[in-house]
DNA sequence: TAGAAAATCAACACGATGTTAAATTTTAAA
DNA sequence: TTTAAAATTTAACATCGTGTTGATTTTCTA
């Protein structure tokens, strides 16, 4: 009680610095973003910022932090779910749909920080703990030691994947649900890419000569 | 052949500063790299530096630029493939197998320029340079118009899963060659992942049941 | 409304930046 | 080997962002 009196304008304050943040990384460079340009955005003094953060890059970091941790919080109670509709249909793994719902909940912090003047460390954090979660439990439903590949290699497959779709639905503005995108997704991850695309249908009903 | 008199010893310095910049990169952070940091690195004097680039993210750029022109070069003449091989075997798409070659000549700088202290911004640039050479025939094999989802969604999905291989493959010290890495990477494309992985077949092996 | 917490303000030392002019070293051609 | 051009070095400079400090003002809430 006694900490917590004024908590209120001091998450007030930090919060106007974390929006000034993501509105400036909308548009610049992090490197070339310099504490004056935050404050000055947030409309506090200079100082003030020290009052919170470290530098800039604790309070990237802490930004991420947020994101990570409410990822990592949603899903632990998520089980695993029916096999069998990864196989027989389009409907997509839920982890995979709140993965999107979630991201569009917070989609300016992260098309900034996934995008081409974000940090390519928070990209790399967001692969493990979604390999963390997808694949903790893969060796039930398959034998790595016959597969003629690493199950890494594949799980950083699936992953980039996923984040190169994600970076695609934010930069286009989010045009489809969560649901429909993470179909989307699916789709194309167990037809394999070529059916995806029609490729496989269209060279049978054209009958397209061996070289072209 | 008077401008040329002495660019033997300018490529030399040059050479230099971009070795120190790659070393450097490895093992900082590219935002905490000071330009002092890279002429000490690479022994020469500070004001060299200016004489040759207008400040580090200029370096930075044009050590890029070097990569991409000779990607682009490099594959300008490939002609469309025998289709027939994406779809009856692994053997890959020579384009794939030879970027894969490149990368590993460069692995090095594109180790550090992808990894997480690398530049975001050179990531996209492959990736845009990528699917402009991949897809710029797509509508020869396929009806675009007949796909339930957007030809640019499947292309990040593609290029993305491929760059997150190439990842995965320098940060494993590249232990299967071009060749191999490629074939895997087109196993998963056109298999799908659930095959890949095995998992299709082991529920039919093991019949398990619908609900987990 | 009084007191405590938070934010502001001004000033400071520090280090990296980018520029300059003069001195020095390196290079390649005569 | 000499020599003139080119490249690099050196040292000095103003500028800017950083992170800190102590005194002051504003804001909140009890």
């Amino acid at each position: 009680m006694e900490k917590k009196k004024y908590e209120r304008k001091t998450l007030q304050t930090q919060n106007d610095i974390k929006e000034a943040l993501i509105f400036l990384m909308e548009e610049k460079n992090f490197n070339t973003i310099t504490i004056r340009d935050i404050t000055n955005c947030a409309r506090i003094n200079r100082g003030t910022f020290y009052l919170h953060y470290l530098d800039k890059y604790d309070l990237l970091e802490k930004c991420e932090q947020e994101i990570l941790e409410h990822l990592d919080e949603r899903y632990n109670e998520i089980l695993t779910p029916n096999l069998k509709q990864f196989l027989i249909s389009d409907t997509p793994h839920p982890f995979i749909v709140d993965i999107f719902t979630y991201f569009q909940e917070n989609a300016p912090f992260l098309k900034a920080v996934l995008g081409p003047n974000g940090d390519p460390s928070f990209e790399e954090k967001v692969r493990r703990l979604i390999i963390k979660k997808m694949f903790r439990n893969v060796s039930n439903f398959t034998n790595i030691e016959n597969l003629n590949m690493p199950i890494e290699m594949i799980a950083h497959f699936i992953v980039s994947a996923l984040i190169g779709v994600v970076r695609y639905w934010l930069n286009t503005n989010m045009q489809q649900t969560p649901k429909e995108i993470a179909s989307m997704l699916f789709q194309i991850m167990n037809k394999g890419t070529l059916e995806a695309m029609g490729i496989k249908k269209y060279i049978l009903e054209h009958n397209i000569s061996e070289e072209i």
